[in-house]
DNA sequence: CTGTTCACG
DNA sequence: ACGTACGTGAACAGA
């Protein structure tokens, strides 16, 4: 079968654009759209080594979608010059590759691709591949016809086929037209069907296969849709249609072509492309031209994603000079190798599934191939090295863990280091390590070239610089293996449970969106807080004066907090705060967590975040696993669906009240430490002292307030915010913030302590030595400055407690279960700040229950003692205390 | 892509 | 007169 590639520039080039950090050529113009382009057309070139290729382009000027229809684009903004002056250097490069290029007044990139695939689509022998930087060309999806489309940045690629749309949108390919007929595209001013959006639409769809069919089920009226979707359909018909009209790639565009045009002739030997890439100064290009083969850049940062993970600048992507890529291609090549880099700095990066070695004596990079690694003399080779770099040693352990191998232990991993010492950075890739460290001039770098080892070397001196040694070797480095492992192991769910628990709750939604709707007299997404706030405030003409505005757009907000003070003024909101707590849980949780369960063991497998807090915390996500619901009854029922395999329990050790404990510690405050140590109930003491009663005179009333003052001065909570939360007012509030101080001194000059030092250092610091640089603590902006004098306070606290101390815990369990060949009975499974989640064997639990909460209790001694509670069941949802 | 809301600690 | 509680991630709407 021979292939030909259809490039949607014009795609293409907006994806770039918006993907990549701006980049100037020589001359100073912009360039990094076409940087972009080139880069993804000789990935392609490369990756799908086409027969065939050609590419669309847009004219500028208007379409028959702007005859048909006047708002369509209306929209949108003016293409910005320094995108439009790129359009021309991409049909240069294009030249420059001999590929030829297609456009048609009045007429759009797309649609020049979808006449192209038309066309070619009866040569049996051929298929096309669509390169587009949307999802808008996934109509065209085919047998024979696939779509090569970015999902975020420039790198992260997908390939679908009809079975992969069908499996993205669970409808095929010929119907996406018909749903952004319904849905409508705003990129696009493409109004579709008002109020319904994505997930009705793919419902709409799904049920009746196309939306004629649908529309025909509804005049027979038999098609037994929810009222308000029904009446939003009637009113809305004409709208679908057009939308859908607009949506619909043409595949008739009058263009002349014949398929032998459209052979690709490959870049051997060719001069032009290297005088082209020369001109930009697209010098990482250049070198992945001469190798015909290499990495496109370092590994980025799997466990640190952000914004320009994949868009790492030109001048960063390739290992400089003079490193060159050598394959390891026998056995004897390991003590060919042991021999050469003995004594040497090893690093060791992950790129596209690959392990890559960089050798600091001799300048080279060694891809490695898998099998080799499984040699014995690989083991060996790693485990004679004692200097051994990592960039990202989760992603390399996850690496080593599923081809079977033993894990090397990195001495050093340039994601922590750079984590430790510049916490403040969200950008966390391979490349922005390296330029960061040049830029910051962090280290003797500025006339080498930037690499591996310059970087690492930096901030290994920065550690020491910021006394950052203890958090970095004992805290952070230790931990990647033992992540890997819990995300690896993953939690078992239930689905079956979940499922039933979403029909009832699904029941539940649609009785409350039927009731919500009557009373308002009109359906309406009560999704849409613009929509609800209009009903509310302006339909109902609920009485909205002080109540909050939204931060941005001044409409009334229609948040949980503002709602409860409306239920006496009108029924409606009741209901509407129902809805809200069930289609939260309903979408978050109830539908999401079976699709990201694995389909085979039915176990869910988070992605923790080692670097992506600013106070020191993990992070989840993919899903998050730190946020299950467990206050309302619906959200202990969602962790029902959290259970152990069979023979084992699910059990739970929590931190009892370890931020206040910390900040006890910290301020050194006699009375809560003696508070503490007594076993008094902290809140219940506070409540005593504040409101000057006896321990026992107490109520649960009085309580609640004071357990509000006890983490809302951890915060740093205002006498507004005491008020709002604890239901008094300002003044009260104001009184009790006063009398709180008073009566824990050592609180009050902790809090000014701290302020004072993150003013005169220009950070703060755990108790551990972690660091949160606070830029605006001496801003001239009043409000600005209380915002970081809080964060500076909160840190410290936030930071020990459930940064240092948690990881602390992780590694002193892990220790104990791995030297004690446990590993099969007593499994870590999540962290959740204050909390660690184990699967244990039934026949183990006493042993280890007891050995796992002395050693979390043990892991830091403060002045007053840390307590773990010990809770265990079949499932999340169900545990009680043992111990 | 940004804003709003809300789940957790 | 008023929008001052810290730290996360995810779903959804609307542009």
């Amino acid at each position: 079968m021979k292939k030909l590639i259809l490039l949607d520039s014009h795609a293409i080039i907006h994806r770039a654009y918006h993907a990549l950090p701006v980049l100037t050529g020589p001359g100073g113009e912009p360039l990094h759209a076409v940087y972009g382009f080139t880069s993804i057309l000789m990935r392609i070139l490369k990756e799908l080594k086409p027969d065939y290729i050609a590419a669309a382009f847009d004219l500028p000027g208007p379409t028959f979608r702007h005859m048909a229809y006047e708002r369509y684009k209306a929209q949108r903004p003016e293409t910005p010059s320094d995108l439009a002056s790129q359009f021309g250097r991409v049909r240069e490069a294009l030249e420059a590759f001999h590929i030829p290029v297609f456009l048609k007044e009045g007429y759009e990139a797309d649609d020049i691709v979808g006449t192209l695939v038309r066309r070619v689509k009866k040569e049996k022998g051929i298929e096309t591949i669509i390169v587009t930087g949307d999802m808008d060309a996934l109509q065209l999806v085919g047998p024979r016809v696939k779509v090569y489309a970015m999902r975020k940045g420039i790198s992260d690629t997908v390939i679908y086929d009809a079975a992969a749309v069908k499996e993205r949108y669970g409808f095929p390919p010929e119907r996406m037209a018909d749903y952004k007929g319904l849905k409508g595209d705003p990129s696009d001013n493409i109004a579709g069907v008002r109020g319904i959006g994505e997930k009705t639409a793919t419902d709409l769809i799904v049920r009746f296969g196309s939306m004629d069919t649908m529309y025909k089920a509804l005049k027979k009226k038999n098609a037994s849709l929810r009222p308000a979707v029904a009446q939003c359909l009637v009113e809305g018909e004409e709208d679908a249609y057009l939308s859908r009209e607009l949506a619909t790639i043409r595949t008739d565009v009058p263009i002349d072509f014949s398929l032998k045009d459209l052979a690709w002739r490959g870049v051997d030997g060719n001069g032009e492309i290297r005088m082209l890439l020369t001109r930009f100064g697209f010098m990482s290009l250049l070198r992945r031209l001469d190798r015909g083969d290499a990495p496109a850049r370092p590994a980025s940062a799997k466990s640190a994603k952000s914004k320009h993970d994949d868009a790492p600048s030109p001048q960063t992507l390739a290992f400089p000079s003079p490193i060159v890529a050598t394959r390891v291609e026998t056995q004897s090549a390991w003590d060919a190798l042991a021999r050469k880099e003995k004594d040497g700095a090893i690093g060791m990066i992950l790129h596209d599934g690959a392990l890559y070695l960089v050798s600091e004596k001799t300048k080279t990079v060694y891809q490695i191939a898998t099998p080799l690694l499984r040699e014995p003399a690989a083991q060996k080779f790693f485990a004679a090295h004692s200097q051994l770099f990592a960039y990202d040693f989760k992603a390399i352990a996850h690496f080593f863990r599923e081809a079977g191998l033993l894990m090397p232990s990195a001495r050093f991993d340039l994601l922590l280091a750079a984590y430790v010492v510049l916490p403040l950075g969200r950008d966390f890739s391979f490349p922005a390590i390296v330029s960061r460290a040049r830029d910051q001039d962090l280290g003797d770098m500025a006339a080498a070239p930037p690499h591996f080892f310059d970087a690492a070397r930096a901030l290994n001196r920065k550690l020491d610089e910021g006394n950052l040694r203890f958090v970095f070797e004992n805290i952070e480095m230790p931990l990647p293996p033992i992540l890997a492992r819990m995300e690896a192991r993953g939690v078992l769910l239930d689905r079956a449970f979940l499922a039933a628990l979403g029909e009832k709750v699904g029941g539940e939604i649609a009785a409350l969106t039927t009731a919500i709707h009557a009373a308002a007299g009109e359906p309406f997404n009560i999704n849409s807080p613009s929509q609800l706030s209009r009903i509310l405030f302006e339909k109902l003409g609920i009485a909205a004066a002080g109540l909050r505005k939204t931060d941005k757009g001044g409409v009334v907000s229609t948040r949980e907090s503002e709602l409860v003070k409306l239920k006496r003024l009108h029924p409606i909101v009741a209901d509407i705060l129902k809805y809200r707590e069930l289609a939260k849980l309903q979408s978050t949780y109830i539908e999401a967590l079976p699709e990201a369960a694995d389909k085979k063991t039915n176990r869910l497998h988070t992605t923790f975040n080692q670097a992506g807090t600013v106070t020191g915390r993990l992070s989840s996500a993919n899903p998050n696993l730190q946020n299950i619901p467990v206050m309302s009854d619906v959200g202990r029922q969602i962790r029902k669906a959290f259970v152990a395999q069979k023979g084992f329990m699910l059990a739970s050790f929590d931190y009892s009240q370890i931020e206040l404990r910390v900040a006890a510690h910290l301020a050194a405050d006699e009375k809560m430490i003696a508070a503490f140590r007594k076993g008094v109930d902290i809140h219940t003491l506070t409540a005593a002292e504040i409101y000057n009663v006896s321990l026992d005179a107490v109520t649960p009333e009085l309580r609640r307030a004071a357990k509000t003052l006890n983490f809302g001065v951890l915060y740093g909570m205002g006498p507004n915010a005491l008020a709002e939360s604890a239901g008094m007012s300002r003044d009260e509030a104001q009184e009790f913030i006063k009398e709180y101080f008073r009566d824990f001194a050592g609180i009050r000059d902790f809090v000014e302590r701290t302020k004072d030092f993150a003013r005169a250092r220009g950070y703060v610091e755990s108790l551990f030595g972690r660091r949160r640089y606070i830029s605006e603590i001496a801003s001239s902006n009043p409000r600005a400055r209380a915002e970081a004098e809080r964060m500076a306070v909160n840190m410290p606290i936030q930071g020990t407690a459930t940064g240092d101390i948690i990881k602390m815990a992780l590694i002193a369990v892990d220790r104990w279960i791995e030297q004690g060949g446990l590993a099969e009975d007593v499994v870590l499974l999540l962290q959740v700040h204050d909390e660690l989640v184990f699967e244990i064997k039934k026949e183990k639990m006493a042993q280890a229950c007891t050995k796992i909460k002395e050693l979390m209790e043990g892991v830091a001694v403060l002045a007053v003692p840390l307590v773990v509670d010990v809770k265990a069941g079949p499932n999340w949802g169900e545990q009680k205390n043992v111990i």
